[in-house]
DNA sequence: TGGACGATGTCAGTCGCTGACATCACCGAC
DNA sequence: GTCGGTGATGTCAGCGACTGACATCGTCCA
């Protein structure tokens, strides 16, 4: 509801009730609840098409590539699809960052869509243990290029790729690997 | 309180009342709610703790180590703490698996540890992009480490090791690392 | 026409959580 | 020893999120 979303930003998560926000939407309270699981699920009515994207991109990337590339090239699939809807994004996050119950929320999909692709990862032949691994770190990188996202750079495949150099630069330090 | 994790585990998260739960530990309702925030945060008592303990260990780990090392070696020392009490940890576990809304909270804790991993990383001088990169990392191999933890291995700093040890492989695919 | 079905409204009730105020035990100052 | 302060607890009233049960209504199809 775009009602929900409007009211959120004018006057804050926890000023709002149900009641409001039904009342905007000409509906009533318990309708809302028919809609949407919780007062917070407004905000994340997009996580299952999301989520859709990253699983299918994994399914879909050649069987030659490691776990991390695949979950790589998955995540800038999403960011892709993401890519022209910025503005929304910033007033969406900036409700979230104030409101640390919606945070909560937030990382709740982050983690199911970090479960999602460790499954999509194991039905590759990934080993368990490195398909949970590459999938939290997806989602390590998905959260920083994001940030990044949002505050500075508007091309976020871009900071997807530049969040991966980042990754695998932290691999790679100061000491030289082998003198 | 005790109360309530007992009461939690005999019939359920959502199944006990917090009524329930200050009745048993003779208190009343409004004196619960003055001990924890809410109904769950009875379960994280100890967050604030480990969380002390990784910023510790990264604020005293040797100037030379690069930030991937420093996070890995807190995380371990985050393990030690916690190995003796592996039954706690399991029961916990079983409850918060069960409940969705737990494992939100559970999550926003970890998410907690990582910024504070992050702050302390960069108060160590690493550049913030690389630090919250390191610190979600560090997170990711706690995650999946405890798993293992309380399903297979009884050893938890072993559990941290060889999830790091599977991070680097991760970075070091198929071909072989050196002939 | 009628009847099945899905979406919505209505109502009552439970439970989490909070603010305001009272009570009580303990403890140091005088 | 008493007084006053302080911190922990109890009491009470109330709001808001959420749910179950039942009624209503529109639509579409036989």
């Amino acid at each position: 509801m775009l009602a929900a979303l409007a009211l959120y930003t004018e006057r804050g998560y926890e000023q709002t009730t149900v009641a409001d926000i039904a009342q905007r939407a000409g509906v009533t309270e318990r309708t809302f609840f028919r809609h949407f699981a919780d007062k917070r699920e407004v905000l994340f009515d997009g996580s299952g098409a999301l989520q859709e994207t990253v699983v299918a991109a994994i399914a879909a990337a050649p069987a030659s590539d490691g776990p991390l590339d695949v979950v790589g090239a998955a995540m800038e699939r999403a960011a892709v699809a993401m890519q022209d809807r910025r503005d929304f994004a910033r007033q969406r996050a900036a409700i979230i960052a104030a409101t640390p119950s919606l945070h909560e929320r937030e990382l709740l999909k982050l983690a199911t869509l970090g479960t999602a692709a460790a499954a999509a990862l194991r039905d590759r032949g990934v080993p368990p243990v490195a398909a949970a691994l590459a999938a939290e770190l997806g989602v390590a990188v998905f959260k920083v290029a994001f940030e990044q996202w949002i505050t500075d750079s508007p091309d976020f495949p871009a900071c997807i790729r530049a969040a991966l150099a980042e990754l695998s630069a932290l691999h790679t330090p100061s000491p030289a690997p082998r003198p």
